[in-house]
DNA sequence: CTCAGTGTTCAGTG
DNA sequence: TCACTGAACACTGA
C-alpha cells in the first residue's frame, strides 16, 4: 500500500467501524503466507468475542487494541486495504475497484461486530501480513521502527546528527524503516522534492540548513497527504506525485522543469534536477 | 509472454 | 556488528 498516508486512512477506517464494537464473527481465509504460519483457528480464537478499544498506527503498521491479548497487527505490503460491505474503502494495486461482491476478491479476514458492522482486509499480492502480538510496541516488527514523521516530528538538529552518521543515498535512507517509519517510495520522492534535495545525495554531505528542510518536508508532506485522506486528487497540484506515475506523458513539471526517472536503491525514483541539488 | 510494481527481508560485500 | 546493495518473494494487470 500503502505508505503512511494510505495506512493512516486505513487506521481511521478501523476506528470508525470497529472501535467500541464487540467482534462476534471472524472469518479467516487460509493463507500461510499472509498469516505467517499462524493457524486460522488461533486468529479466530484471539479475536472472536473481544471488544475493540482502539485502532493504532506506527509507520506502515496497524493494530487493534482489544480488551484482551494478544492483539491483531496488519501490514499491507504493496497491495490491498480495508473494505466495508457498502463498497467504500481505499484499495491499492488490487485491480478492479470494489464492487457489490462481499467479501471482495483477495479477502484475507472478515470481521463482523455485534451491531452488524463489517470490515475486511484484502491483499492481492500476498506481501501483506496479519500477526498476533501481546505488546506490539515492544515486539518485532514495530519495536524496530524509527521515528514516525506524524507521531514524532523530527527535531532538525537531531536529524542532522543522524544524517552525519550515514553514508548512503538519501533515497535509500528514507526508505529504511529503522530510520523513518512510514516513508515509502512515493513519499520519499515527494519529501526530497519538497526539500529540494537530490535523491542520490549522500546523507552525510547535508548541511544543517538542508537537514532542516528535510525535517520540515517529512512532516509537512505526510501531514498534507493525510489531511487529504490519501486522496491523490486533493494533493497539491505542484506535487511530483501527479507526474511520476505516467513518465511517458509527464516528463516535465507544471513549471516546465524536466523530470528525471531512474531506479535508485532498487526503487523507481523521480526527481527534478533543476530544483533538487 | 514479459515485465514493472506505493514493501520487506535476507545474503553478500565492504 | 554495522551499513549498504541487489535479489528474491508473490501476484496482478498492462
Amino acid at each position: 500500500m500503502p505508505e503512511l498516508p494510505e495506512v493512516e486512512f486505513g487506521r481511521r477506517q478501523l476506528e470508525a467501524v470497529l472501535v467500541g464494537e464487540r467482534l462476534t464473527s471472524v472469518a479467516v481465509f487460509d493463507d500461510p503466507i499472509v498469516f505467517e504460519g499462524v493457524s486460522p483457528a488461533r486468529v479466530v480464537a484471539a479475536l472472536e468475542g473481544a471488544t475493540v478499544r482502539a485502532a493504532r498506527r506506527r509507520g506502515k503498521h496497524l493494530w487493534l487494541e482489544l480488551d484482551r491479548r494478544p492483539w491483531p497487527l496488519f501490514h499491507f505490503g504493496m497491495t490491498g486495504g480495508f473494505a466495508t460491505p457498502d463498497g467504500s474503502g481505499l484499495q491499492l494495486h488490487t485491480g478492479p475497484a470494489l464492487d457489490a461482491q462481499w467479501p471482495p476478491r483477495f479477502a484475507k479476514i472478515v470481521l463482523e461486530t455485534a451491531r452488524g458492522r463489517a470490515l475486511c482486509m484484502t491483499n492481492a499480492r500476498r506481501l501483506g501480513r496479519i500477526r498476533l502480538r501481546r505488546d506490539p510496541l515492544c515486539e518485532s516488527p514495530i519495536a524496530d521502527l524509527g521515528f514516525d514523521p506524524l507521531l514524532e516530528p523530527p527535531d532538525p538538529s537531531d536529524l542532522y546528527a543522524r544524517l552525519q552518521a550515514r553514508r548512503g543515498m538519501l533515497k535509500g535512507l528514507l526508505l529504511d524503516q529503522r530510520f523513518a517509519a512510514g516513508v515509502g517510495n512515493w513519499v520519499a520522492d515527494e519529501v526530497l522534492h519538497a526539500a529540494r534535495l537530490d535523491p542520490r545525495r549522500k546523507a552525510n554531505t547535508l548541511g544543517p540548513a538542508e537537514a532542516e528542510r528535510l525535517a520540515e518536508a517529512l512532516t509537512s508532506i505526510t501531514k498534507k497527504a493525510v489531511d487529504a485522506d490519501a486522496d491523490a486528487d486533493r494533493y497539491p497540484g505542484h506535487w511530483l506525485f501527479h507526474q511520476r506515475w505516467a513518465p511517458a506523458e509527464g516528463l516535465t513539471t507544471p513549471a516546465g522543469d524536466s523530470i528525471e526517472f531512474l531506479t535508485l536503491s532498487g526503487r523507481a525514483t523521480a526527481w527534478v534536477p533543476a530544483l533538487q541539488k
